[in-house]
DNA sequence: TAACACTTGTTTTTT
DNA sequence: ACAAGTGTTA
């Protein structure tokens, strides 16, 4: 009896639980796997479990907790902390994977051969460097495209593919040259050797040496493996496999490892994410136990009901219910508009009347959309309805040029091996070190084996030849910087970078600039001051290191998601519907539903892609509590040209009955593509156009929908049977010439590429002959 | 070296 | 349409 009411003295907040939520919670004794659909109270299951274990005894730091993003793992952090206090929440091992193991690898660097002061490379560092070494290869960068290169490069990564793996795999290495592109093996393995030069590591090296170093240090894993008692992983339909072995090789002795997720909501696969590992999951653990929730406390039933009709249609899933027992709510509303323009005035007057007629704060309403292009729109129609927004997504803060240059400092300053750092800053602000001068560095340190602050070091000992004048600016230079590593060991973080900007001439240069542009990055500047300053402050306070490498290493690992510190009240969200992944509104506006753009055109290739597209609409629909109100246009602004747009098959996958929609609108020419040619489109357009009241307005658009593009002559003269020389794909047979939307495209079978569809605009090639 | 004009490609989502 | 990259000039 006694007992009895102790236990549940000890654990009185789980009665704020469910059933399923509950028995999630309190399973703890192997594997679980906790399927959450969305608006479930995945969170709360997960902070409440936390706090559980940590109630029965767990010490903090012998538990595990891995998030998707920061800011994720902050709110958990901090709403576990309300529920057992802060001194235990902070000694929690918890964190994005990125962050948590970069922790771990500073303190094993040396197993793997990096110093524990080593620099992240962002995408933006990556990408320059694999140009750089393009370039250096003697290779055409029109072929051999960064981006490109980079992502085929984290793709190996993810999948924990080495260079020496890389090269010695032969279909990958048929698969490059199939696409023409053989000399990325040759790249990818350089471009590890000069980060491993640089003392550095880019995102994916994080996942990536975390496995090598597990995989060669088998006391290594064996003491996180004795630490790591609990493990919990959120969002784990977005791991990639890096991530999962991870967490299978922490959990191997245990088997005490809760994963967290809904498979209807895994929208990375782009970034490697792996479907497969929440679907598998049970394979790996056959004694893995199974939880559901099922109940979706955010949304009416009618928007739960138009998602789950919609994800119905995708074939590989787990099964469930999802259902809610709030009002049934609204139905969802789909609007059509004329064009991008009228959608974005549609949604900003829907804006403003809701606001009224249900007295909800703009910062109830969201406006969700597939691409970051899209939101200018919005903006413009918003503004001129004085609807305050905010935008999130886009260029971060910490991307920002002014920001990554006095961050490059700092970089050089904790690493000075850092080369993408030492590039920035050599000649910023100018100091009169040129490309020349830099790319002489850069032979000479190739040359030697050594990085290029090494040779800055000691110019003459690595024979570097430039004139006096120039050595003077180089010495001068390295003196600056070495200056500021002196500084280092007695000043914090904020005290440093005040030097920093004073010392270097940014402060000098930046208030020189009166121009706005140049007022507006000074000010971003300071704002980046602030922070150190706050995050000295606050680091002190804690009794915890503020040094630079401190500020360092937690900003690497920052994204645009992560910097919302102010308070945004009354103001509507725009963002992409990957950014609104985890959050809820109360009205949310899903925008641009169009074939091309939602499902968007690339990753609409084959039913993987399709389904993926498929489920972020889902996501987008699920974020909504209240309202959702669904739109797209009939003509679209894209790339400096007004296209036709048809209304999106996805559509027609949610059940009607939970659609609103006018008769107009679902008339509306669907989705066929066979049949919705040029000559349709033009029909339907040149109707609209003549029962248009207001003729003026959309004479201009659409006059310019169909204005003549020039084509390249070849691009005119081609016809079905030529047989072409793309730049890209290689020699080919044209089998088909067709007008698609307002272009022409040719259908062409290439002899290596396989069947490519080519935009005549674009497509860049030579007709070399004609087939029988 | 830096400022400017011209050309080119662009076309997703982001820890 | 626009941004980024390239080439030309002072």
């Amino acid at each position: 009896m006694q007992f009895k009411r102790e236990e549940k003295n000890r654990a009185s907040f789980l009665d704020n639980l469910n059933e399923a939520q509950r028995a999630a919670v309190e399973f703890c004794d192997g594997p679980s796997l906790v399927i959450a659909g969305a608006g479930s109270g995945k969170t709360r299951v997960l902070t409440y479990k936390i706090a559980w274990l940590l109630e029965q005894g767990l010490p903090p730091y012998y538990l595990l907790a891995l998030t998707f993003t920061n800011k994720a793992a902050r709110e958990m952090k901090s709403r576990i902390a309300e529920l057992v206090g802060e001194k235990q929440a902070r000694r929690l091992w918890m964190g994005t994977f990125h962050s948590i193991f970069s922790r771990i690898l500073r303190n094993e660097a040396e197993a793997i051969g990096f110093q524990s002061n080593f620099t992240i490379f962002d995408a933006t560092d990556s990408k320059n460097l694999i140009k750089l070494i393009i370039r250096e290869l003697e290779l055409n960068d029109k072929q051999y495209r960064p981006g490109t290169v980079h992502n085929q490069i984290s793709n190996a990564k993810n999948r924990l593919i080495t260079p020496s793996m890389y090269a010695a795999n032969s279909e990958i290495i048929d698969n490059d040259r199939q696409a023409r592109l053989p000399a990325i093996s040759e790249i990818y393995s350089s471009y590890q050797q000069r980060l491993r030069a640089a003392n550095s590591m880019d995102f994916d090296d994080l996942l990536l040496y975390t496995n090598i170093l597990f995989r060669d240090h088998a006391e290594i894993l064996e003491r996180y493996r004795n630490q790591f008692q609990f493990i919990l992983v959120d969002e784990y339909q977005d791991t990639n496999f890096a991530q999962h072995l991870i967490v299978t090789q922490l959990a191997e002795k245990h088997h005490r490892v809760c994963v967290v997720g809904d498979d209807a909501q895994s929208i990375y696969s782009f970034r490697g994410a792996n479907i497969d590992n929440i679907l598998n999951f049970k394979t790996n653990y056959p004694e893995t136990r199974v939880f559901k929730l099922e109940q979706n406390y955010r949304s009416t039933q009618n928007i739960v009901n138009a998602a789950n009709s919609l994800i119905k249609k995708n074939s590989e899933q787990i099964f469930k219910e999802i259902f809610s027992t709030n009002d049934v709510g609204e139905k969802i509303e789909v609007k059509s508009a004329f064009s991008d323009f009228e959608e974005g005035l549609i949604v900003a007057n829907k804006i403003s009347r809701m606001r009224m007629e249900k007295h909800s704060p703009y910062s109830d309403f969201a406006i969700l959309y597939r691409t970051n292009a899209q939101s200018r729109i919005f903006e413009e129609a918003l503004r001129k309805n004085n609807i305050p927004y905010r935008i999130y997504g886009g260029l971060s803060f910490y991307q920002r040029k002014e920001i990554k240059d006095v961050i490059s400092y700092f970089r050089m300053i904790v690493n000075p091996n850092d080369e993408e750092a030492f590039r920035r800053i050599i000649n910023y602000p100018s100091r009169g070190i040129g490309d020349v001068t830099v790319g002489k560095i850069t032979h000479a340190a190739q040359r030697q084996q050594v990085s290029l602050w090494q040779v800055v070091a000691a110019p003459a000992s690595y024979s570097l030849n430039v004139n006096a004048g120039t050595a003077r600016k180089i010495e001068a230079f390295h003196t600056l910087i070495s200056s500021f590593i002196e500084q280092n060991k007695s000043l914090n973080a904020f005290e440093l970078a005040q030097e920093v900007i004073r010392r270097s001439g940014i402060a000098a240069e930046a208030y020189e600039d009166m121009t706005p542009e140049g007022m507006s990055r000074t000010q971003n500047i300071q704002e980046l001051l602030n922070a150190m300053s706050e995050f000295a402050s606050t680091r002190q306070e804690q009794g915890e290191e503020n040094r630079l490498a401190d500020f360092l290493s937690e900003v690497s690992l920052l994204t645009d998601q992560d910097t919302d510190s102010e308070a945004e009240n009354e103001k509507v969200t725009l963002m992409t519907v990957h950014a609104a992944k985890g959050l809820e509104f109360r009205h949310v506006f899903v925008v641009g539903m169009e074939e091309e753009l939602f499902p968007y055109a690339m990753a609409r290739t084959g039913m993987r892609g399709l389904e993926e597209e498929r489920r972020l609409f889902y996501v987008a629909i699920t974020r909504a509590r209240e309202s959702c109100t669904i739109t797209y246009a009939k003509s679209r602004f894209r790339n400096g040209q007004i296209n036709p747009a048809r209304k999106s098959r996805f559509l027609k996958d949610i059940d009607p009955t939970y659609l609103n929609m006018d008769r107009q609108t679902a008339a509306d020419l669907p989705q066929s593509a066979e049949t919705d040619d040029f000559w349709g489109s033009m029909r339907r357009n040149r109707l609209e156009k003549e029962r248009s009241i207001t003729p003026k307005k959309r004479a201009a658009p659409l006059q310019q929908t169909y204005s003549s593009i020039p084509l390249s002559k070849e691009a005119k003269e081609l016809q079905e049977g030529d047989i072409i020389e793309h730049e890209r794909f290689g020699r080919g047979v044209v089998t088909a010439i067709e007008m698609g939307g307002s272009d022409r495209r040719a259908f062409v079978d290439f002899e290596s590429a396989g069947k490519k569809q080519l935009l005549l605009k674009f497509a860049r090639f030579t007709i070399v002959g004609r087939s029988g």
